[in-house]
DNA sequence: CCGTGGATCTCGTGA
DNA sequence: TCACGAGGTCCACGG
């Protein structure tokens, strides 16, 4: 059966499959297949799966995903732009999959189809993620109160190179102050890679491998001196451990409320765009 | 249309999609569904994407994909364990999914179906990763030659509590050493984490945050004593920023033939199996 | 091409 | 439940 948008076969034979894969592949359709297969994988890796029934994805852009019955993720796949081949051999269609960049080839042995179809998917809308670390960013750039009343931002920058601070400035009191910003609960990890960058940033130099090394170094030093240098984390959350590392390493952690994040970041996208618009 | 193991429309109207989604839902089947729809997903972040065809699929444990034309990953996902809803209204269906645990709702809004399926998935069979770390461990310990000729393990155990070296032993010179293993390229960042490790093993204790502050220190003792204690990164390669970290604290990288390791797993395998079978 | 860090990461494991 | 580390992680970005 076939319509303008869908070409499909319910419970087709493997020579059916293999002319209706063949079709999609070379019109770089999206394939959606169910049936009874089993699975080589080797590469980075090396997997098997025996015989088992599962459902098959291929994109338009040749990224390929293999689901089982339950579980988010792929029990195997490859990435988009690998190479397809498909043979019938026997009883059984065997598509290939083989990525050359890192030399990754996955076998799909099919022995029989419960379903098959191949469609265009038409779909031009840009996806819009919120709430992320760089939208974060942004409303805090735009709304230094956000972190502390009187904040004053001296400079701020997407990390671009390791082991820059997300912002630096001063307090309402004049104490300089390094920025951290976390969009999510913070945990030991956070803190150790925020200390990090906030040592990086008291000794003003480039953090290459030398300089990794002593920024662990200044721990001392940035306790026994005092606070001459606040170092802040600003995140929604901390965890209790986290919490402990951070006061021990002379970090201040500062909660952000995302709510208020999202509030300032419409008003300064609002702005921008009247500013765009010329208004 | 109807058979044992799958249900299925193809361009369906919105009630009969309807009234095979519900069954779908409550048979606990695998849906695969290819249609118009938008998206409104809000949680730990938030993300809208307007009107356009892509495929969904709903597991059997109600985990949910969301999958457009292009790109190896799902553009909205609900992982396993979440609840549905699903209604008309007006001319849409909505296909509501909340997860508790993290108060993450997703509403999919379909307008037209292009296909819609149920199936149930028959797959018991077992998914056999190899090349894995844990493979790369096993062999290790059943064959230490393949880290170093003469090498003698004292304790070798999988990471339980942080900061515990994969291996520890003596070198054919009788100098205690200790090993951590990693399965592929080996950078800066496994680098650094091999040596919170290693210098925490030094010390014979425990790394809560204490210690992981104080592993750090002793970065200068490392390297200022002399190699007293040998500390060794077994690995399939290095990258060469890897290496210079690795040189200046101390630490040796030991090139791991991943295809050797293969073969002395195979044969520890088999070697377990017969005695297992008590020959 | 490599290196670095984020992700609605997911997933397992242990405390 | 949280915390931590692995992953065939994938992905974007910079050099």
């Amino acid at each position: 059966m076939l319509t303008d948008s869908v070409a499909y076969i319910l419970q087709p034979t493997l020579e059916e499959a293999y002319n209706l894969l063949r079709e999609g592949l070379s019109k770089k359709r999206f394939i959606i297949a169910a049936g009874l297969c089993r699975v080589e994988y080797s590469g980075r890796a090396a997997s098997k799966l025996e015989w088992g029934e599962r459902v098959l994805l291929i994109k338009q852009d040749n990224s390929l995903l293999l689901h089982r019955a339950k579980g988010f993720e792929a029990v195997n796949w490859q990435p988009p732009g690998s190479i397809f081949t498909v043979k019938l051999e026997g009883d059984c269609l065997i598509i290939r999959s083989y990525r050359r960049s890192h030399q990754e080839t996955l076998n799909i042995i099919f022995k029989e189809f419960t379903l098959l179809a191949h469609l265009h998917l038409a779909d031009e809308a840009e996806f819009e993620m919120h709430l992320s670390e760089e939208e974060m960013y942004e409303a805090i750039a735009s709304n230094p109160d956000l972190l502390e009343p009187g904040f004053r931002i001296l400079s701020h920058q997407r990390r671009l190179s390791a082991g820059v601070a997300d912002f630096t400035g001063y307090d309402s009191q004049g104490r300089y102050t390094i920025i951290e910003v976390k969009r999510k609960a913070v945990d030991t990890r956070a803190v150790k890679q925020a200390y990090k960058y906030l040592s990086a940033e008291v000794k003003r130099k480039a953090v290459d491998t030398r300089a990794v090394k002593q920024a662990y170094k200044y721990l001392s030093e940035f306790k026994e001196r005092g606070a001459a240098v606040r170092g802040i984390i600003a995140a929604p959350s901390i965890s209790v451990e986290a919490m402990k590392l951070a006061a021990a390493l002379g970090l201040e952690f500062k909660k952000i409320d995302l709510s208020k994040c999202r509030v300032a970041y419409q008003k300064s996208r609002k702005g921008s765009l009247l500013e765009q618009s010329g208004v």
